[in-house]
DNA sequence: ACCTGAACACCGTTCAAGT
DNA sequence: ACCTGAACACCGTTCAAGT
């Protein structure tokens, strides 16, 4: 077993000057060309960008980076690490939205923010979607977003569990969105094509056994992805203003 | 390319008899040896407890079910094929919830039994998650869904919404709650270790720049996932019955 | 109609060996 | 300290060939 010193600083906050992407590199008259994490995160982003998750090899990462396959396990234990890297780094360009406006107002936003940074990345959702891993970029969100939620009143727990539903939801949504619809669906067409085939299926199916699918078969398939996420997004923030003490007139008018 | 009879019917509501395993083989004298779908994924569903989706391959499968590997794409075009049939043989054992209670009781019922059926098999969410695929049990499950929303007088639209929003929810929720942590917990540590150790990580943050992650860490990484599942489901449950022209005396009592 | 052997082009990971 | 060559044990998929 090589040395390998990429152990215990996966979850701590390094590097965590705000925003300048600094070149730390604090030996002095080191070669300067050695690899380092940052480097290889970006290289995987991009590899991502281009050939997806189930193109992203480690040999590929490799290669983008102008290195051999086995180099890179001195940088990172396994395969699962770098994707915990990918992870942070994909939170990396995420844009804090502007504190104006009620809780409400600001956390639609943040939810709306973070589907578009999903979305913005190939298969970006299937990455961060089962990944806890503490990345500095995502405590930093963490730590601003809870901020608000704590600011507009809410009990620590409930802070807690409200950026948590939102991460689940959000993440949850993108998922089904980014995702092929099926097997049929991988082989080229586009989203409209496949919600249309969809949607035949429904309506074609025999109505003594499902009336509803029958009928509910355009509603079901409807392509406009954005009326469905924000169906869902105003349904939690209804819910979660429900948990406050001053809900100014009531929670629940302009049903649509 | 071989003659690939495993196309059109991907989507198709075939073998629908409600639940009776019933061996379809409509020839008379066949040799009743061949392989059938169903047979297929029921040996995936088993090779996908033992070994967990990294483990799930088709070589195993068809190893499963006595045959080898190229035997497979005879009845399956692809490995996201078979994965589609593995999607809809674990919601074949899905129990739908009693019809008794108001739609809430019976929406929040079926979101805790949607968690249920995805947490009692290894990465079963991860293999939900991404995948719409339309076959019969999922077909079923849904237009039951759906005839209960209507019935407590959500429109069409809202119905189909709300279905879409309670699996997208419970997909997310359970996709964190199945997955590994981080790397670092992927090497053996139990989840309440790594509870505590995630804990940990935000307590001693630095307080200047992370004062909430610092004050909620015990909230952040409370391992109770039972009490953080309902949370969610209750705050959608509130912000659907706003939706309701009736809602009885008001939403939002009993906060907690 | 259904299954197999053998091959192709890949994987992640390890480890002695180089510098 | 960092990188490589070469190997190991796997993959998904194809396709001619068997029965």
């Amino acid at each position: 077993m090589a040395p390998n010193p990429a152990t215990s600083d996966t979850a701590a906050p390094d590097a965590f000057a705000p925003d300048t992407a600094a070149p730390p590199d604090a030996t002095p008259d080191a070669p300067a060309r050695a690899l380092t994490r940052e480097c290889i995160a970006a290289a995987a982003l991009r590899v991502l960008a281009r050939d997806g998750l189930a193109g992203l090899s480690m040999r590929k990462v490799a290669a983008e980076v102008g290195v051999k396959a086995a180099s890179l396990y001195w940088h990172v234990r396994n395969k699962e690490e770098l994707l915990d890297l990918l992870n942070d780094a994909l939170v990396a360009g995420a844009e804090l939205p502007p504190r104006t406006g009620d809780w409400r107002a600001q956390y639609l936003e943040y939810g709306r923010r973070y589907r578009a940074l999903l979305l913005a990345t190939r298969d970006a959702a299937r990455i961060v979607a089962g990944r806890l891993a503490t990345g500095p970029h995502i405590l930093a969100v963490l730590e601003d977003q809870l901020d608000r939620l704590r600011g507009a009143g809410f009990t620590d727990a409930d802070a807690a569990m409200a950026s948590y539903l939102l991460s689940a939801y959000v993440q949850g949504f993108v998922l089904q969105e980014q995702s092929p619809l099926s097997a049929a669906e991988a082989a080229g067409a586009t989203r409209g094509e496949a919600a249309r085939a969809a949607g035949e299926v429904f309506r074609t199916l025999p109505a003594e056994t499902h009336p509803n699918l029958v009928a509910l078969a355009a509603d079901l398939t409807d392509p406009d992805m954005d009326a469905r996420f924000e169906f869902g997004l105003h349904r939690l923030a209804d819910g979660l203003a429900a948990l406050l003490p001053t809900p100014r007139p009531a929670p629940g008018r302009e049903p649509r």
